[in-house]
DNA sequence: GTAGGGTTAG
């Protein structure tokens, strides 16, 4: 639980306490008359001073560096703390600004915790800060997840009588959000309005329109854009660019696209990134004549492509077969001046493997190493993929040793996809071996895709007693079975005769907190129909929807074909009709019951009615 | 001349 440390709020503007306590007052409260983040508390803020003459050389030489060093960042730590340590022995002391442009630098480098302990070294000696000091150590808690320090040292500033800006504010409320605490934010952000301390800018709503959109909540995130308009807050690019995002992930590309007219209409000039996150939109739809008039609409406003905007389309191009395509965009990039990196030939490999052609994802893996492109393990996984799907797992194999020649670790899908590739070509005893001496025996952390593949592939080969003692290891290990590890191995254990002990793990499912999907019920009831248990079968699928859980037409399919085994025709018809009002239809396989049973000629009348009204 | 925001890809 964290823990916020508000101040004692007699110190405090009753305005300012009001706010910020209101926004707090659902987490811990400790009043303490100082602040934590204080080495010293016993150090007054000294005012701003006057500016020192700055027409000192040594002092407009650090001007001059701070000033473009706040904007890029040092090239090495090292530079900035040497530096840090001359200026508290200048005389005159720099300026608050230097000092603040020097912690802004770190800032850019993300040397947070640095940032805070130069702050705190500033006040042991007694250096002046301000608000703008402030605000970016504040900006450093929030980025170090320190949203407590943050308050805390709010707090003591307001004390000594600073008066926090929107900036500060606003800083504050992006910290909260970072932590997940929107609620909190957005009440903060409410009673800052309600005891006027600040005046929202767009910069504060941008940001709370940006933590409602990655809440999943498009139409929220709209609703405050439209408030922030009618209380006269005018959105620019980054506002639009964020909703816009927003609603693309969420498949609401022509509202999106609406956006970008209202914007361009506005005089409000949408840039790369706002094109880059449309033009993803489209092409998860495959929209790729709206991608090429956007890609037009770019050059005719002069926004240039960057290397995200010509990935995105080329992976959607690699992913969709258009692989010709692709390698126009690689082309054009190249024109352009923009050089195709690993991600790029990735694409391409992993595009030339879905099509099977796993030879040419080769070339273009040899042709990238030979540019100086260096493969990395996704480079790897991909062509090991490609060859197990081709059931050339020696070729895999061969890549799956030569990897750390380059420097590269498998990943838990390097050895997963190769233990899949075992199974999937039979070779079932070179998969055992492999996962005992290759995985266990080297201490390789399983993840859950591991564990499917190995019960199911254990399973399909009758080594049910093994996978059952792989479970109890797993279960031991601590490594929780997800209800897909267990629906695999009820499976596995129904379809080589024990079933009983398939329905044993199936009713203690609630005692381990894990709910039965639609595939856990659906091979079931498929093994019970094979039992020829149809009154179980029936009786667990109507338990479903009591459980929150509706038949899909697998689940009708499957349970239609056990009662058609088990020649209860009656049962048969009244499910299919249930099932096609549901929408869903006969699939090939209940068609095929349907036809041998009448190969047999059986003199059932029931069966005939429905062959008759199922068949053509 | 100092502080806060939006894709970072497979």
């Amino acid at each position: 639980m964290m823990k916020f440390v508000i101040f004692n709020s007699r110190f405090l503007p009753h305005s300012a306490a009001s706010a910020l306590t209101c926004c707090l007052t659902s987490y811990s409260v400790i009043t303490v008359s100082h602040f934590s983040t204080n080495p010293n508390p016993n150090i007054p803020f000294k005012p701003k001073p006057h500016f020192p003459c700055s027409s000192n050389p040594p002092h407009a030489r650090l001007q001059h560096l701070l000033l473009e060093k706040s904007k890029v960042g040092f090239d090495k730590l090292d530079d900035a703390l040497q530096l840090f340590d001359k200026m508290l022995l200048m005389k005159p002391l720099p300026t608050v600004i230097n000092f603040t442009q020097l912690l802004t630098a770190l800032v850019k480098m993300k040397h947070y915790s640095v940032a805070v302990s130069l702050f705190r070294k500033m006040r042991v000696e007694s250096i002046p800060v301000d608000i703008f000091t402030i605000t970016t150590i504040i900006n450093c808690f929030c980025h170090l997840d320190r949203v407590d320090f943050a308050f805390s040292l709010l707090a003591g500033i307001i004390k000594h009588g600073f008066v926090p800006s929107v900036v500060t504010y606003t800083t504050l409320i992006r910290g909260l959000i970072s932590l997940d605490m929107l609620q909190e934010a957005q009440l903060l952000f409410q009673n800052l309005i309600r005891f006027q301390l600040i005046q929202p800018d767009v910069v504060t709503y941008t940001i709370i329109i940006d933590g409602i959109c990655k809440r999943g909540n498009p139409s929220v995130a709209v609703k405050l854009f439209k408030i922030m308009e009618k209380k006269g807050c005018r959105p620019n690019t980054v506002t639009y660019t964020t909703i816009i995002d927003c609603l693309c992930k969420h498949r609401l590309i022509d509202q999106a696209l609406g956006l970008l007219h209202q914007m361009t209409r506005k005089g409000i000039s949408p840039n790369v990134m706002t094109y880059s996150s449309l033009i993803q939109g489209l092409c998860d739809f495959n929209r790729w004549h709206d991608v090429k008039q956007l890609l037009k609409e770019m050059d005719l406003r002069n926004i240039s492509q960057n290397v995200f905007t010509y990935s995105i389309l080329i992976d959607a191009y690699c992913k969709e077969g258009m692989i010709e395509d692709a390698e126009d965009v690689i082309e054009l990039m190249i024109q352009r001046g923009h050089y195709p990196n690993v991600v790029t030939y990735n694409s391409l490999m992993d595009g030339y493997c879905l099509q099977g052609e796993v030879d040419k994802a080769l070339v273009v893996f040899e042709s990238m190493t030979r540019k100086g492109i260096l493969p990395n393990t996704l480079s790897y996984n991909i062509l090991i993929n490609g060859y197990c799907k081709k059931f050339k797992v020696d070729r895999a194999i061969d890549l799956f040793q030569q990897m750390p020649s380059e420097g590269l670790t498998p990943s838990i899908q390097t050895y997963s996809t190769i233990l899949q590739g075992f199974f999937h070509a039979g070779r079932h005893v070179e998969a055992r071996k492999f996962f005992k001496e290759k995985m266990i025996n080297q201490g390789v952390e399983l993840d859950k895709v591991t564990c499917r593949i190995l019960l199911h592939g254990l399973c399909q080969n009758s080594y049910v007693v093994e996978a059952l003692s792989f479970f109890q290891i797993l279960e031991c290990r601590g490594l929780v079975p997800d209800i897909h590890v267990y629906t695999i191995l009820m499976d596995g254990l129904s379809k080589n005769g024990h079933l009983e002990n398939a329905r044993s793990l199936f009713d203690n499912l609630p005692l381990k907190g894990l709910r039965p999907d639609v595939k856990t019920y659906t091979m079931m009831i498929q093994a019970y129909c094979h039992e020829g248990l149809l009154d179980e079968a029936n009786e667990l699928f109507r338990e479903m929807e009591g459980n929150d859980c509706l038949p899909d037409d697998v689940t009708y399919n499957m349970l239609i074909r056990g009662c058609l085994q088990n020649k209860n025709y009656c049962e048969a018809g009244v499910l299919l009709d249930e099932m096609l009002g549901h929408g869903f239809a006969a699939d090939a396989s209940t068609a095929s019951v349907l036809v041998d049973l009448l190969d047999v000629q059986e003199q059932d009348h029931a069966l005939l009615a429905l062959c008759k009204k199922y068949l053509p």
